[in-house]
DNA sequence: CCTACCGATCGGTAGG
DNA sequence: CCTACCGATCGGTAGG
């Protein structure tokens, strides 16, 4: 028996949480690139470490590490977390309106509502990240600007869309349009999170309102 | 002559640039701090190395920090440089002018062309600061938030001016003009620092010259 | 998914 | 302003 008992500590000795179903491994990387995606909203994406991020998750770094190889491969991860998350919540709301002006207001609203959400602890990480990014070169920065020129092409789209079908005036000019309504995002953001200023949430809700006031 | 070159080098073995004077330690912390508020706009306040910096200005780490004594002391040091500058590259231009409209458009203008300036690596170090820090707490942070607060205050203290002397529409919202202007710049920052889009400036000028028409 | 370890670099300091 | 050094932590790996 003793001897039994110590058998079965022995093999546990290699094996902590070892041999978990693909399902498993799969909510562990789930759960580590949620955590990795937010701790970034405060601390960069080159600020987080995998030491503190496993320690923040209770395992171990190589078990964090085990997940993607290397710490760029994980950042990856964090955008593309980013990514999902604001699709569903922005682009995702808007989708069942009809395309043109009706689909760009609940686009702009939608937006104003995810950067108000308090479920980032550092404001939306895409943001973020453009920033902490844009001077840098590599798959990191890549990523973070096609995602930003792919929301920029879908507020284009649907901002032509309204002016075509003359919900808009047709001598509005899409692009700076879009421009406008894209500052607005960026100030809200920047406002919230450096001041803790809400008041330019409504504030920014009515000036998009009168830019997207319709014929 | 060979003990006295030898003396010589025994001596140089202690004092490798030693003993400068107060205007010539001056000069050198004045070109760390420059080298450290350009570095910070690539790779963030954090993201600076002593180290690299140090190699960067081809310094020993100790020289470097016996100018600051710690490495938050040389954040600083960076964000009063990036006040600095702003400060001569924006408000001293916009200043001459009568205050009201004309020095809000003398403001706005300026502070666009200092964004399109390519004279920092990385974009404007204050707003680079505000999105790296504006999930923290500390002395960076509060600097950071203040001078924004600050800037901010400028802007409104001219439009209100400018609404008083009927250059505006009376029913003008000073608070919310001057965020549409801040919108615009902050954009246009993000614009050139991610995709080097440089048509983002006269779209800015165009905007703003519409918001700024006057009666 | 863990322990134990690697060389490199971090911010900072002693001492001259 | 330098050399030489400190303990701590970095990203990453071997091996189970």
């Amino acid at each position: 028996m003793r001897a039994e008992a110590f058998s079965v500590q022995a093999i546990a000795k290699f094996s902590h949480m070892p041999r978990r179903s693909a399902a498993e491994a799969q909510k562990t990387r789930e759960a580590i690139v949620q955590r990795v995606a937010d701790l970034a909203t405060v601390e960069g994406l080159e600020g987080v470490t995998v030491g503190r991020l496993a320690a923040d998750l209770e395992m171990s770094k190589a078990g964090v590490m085990g997940h993607f190889g290397s710490k760029q491969a994980l950042q990856l991860a964090a955008i593309e977390e980013g990514e999902r998350i604001f699709r569903r919540r922005v682009w995702d709301q808007a989708e069942p309106k009809r395309p043109g002006l009706r689909r760009l207001r609940a686009l702009i609203s939608a937006w104003l509502d995810y950067l108000a959400d308090t479920s980032w602890s550092g404001g939306c990480l895409l943001t973020a990240a453009a920033s902490e990014f844009d001077g840098r070169s590599g798959p990191i920065a890549e990523a973070i600007a096609a995602q930003d020129r792919l929301w920029n092409r879908i507020l284009q789209r649907e901002a032509k869309q309204a002016i075509e079908a003359s919900e808009l005036a047709a001598d509005t000019d899409a692009e700076r349009l879009v421009f406008q309504l894209r500052a607005l995002a960026l100030m809200v953001n920047h406002d919230l999170q450096l001041h803790g200023d809400e008041r330019v949430v409504k504030r920014a809700r009515a000036i998009a309102k009168g830019l997207l006031a319709g014929n």
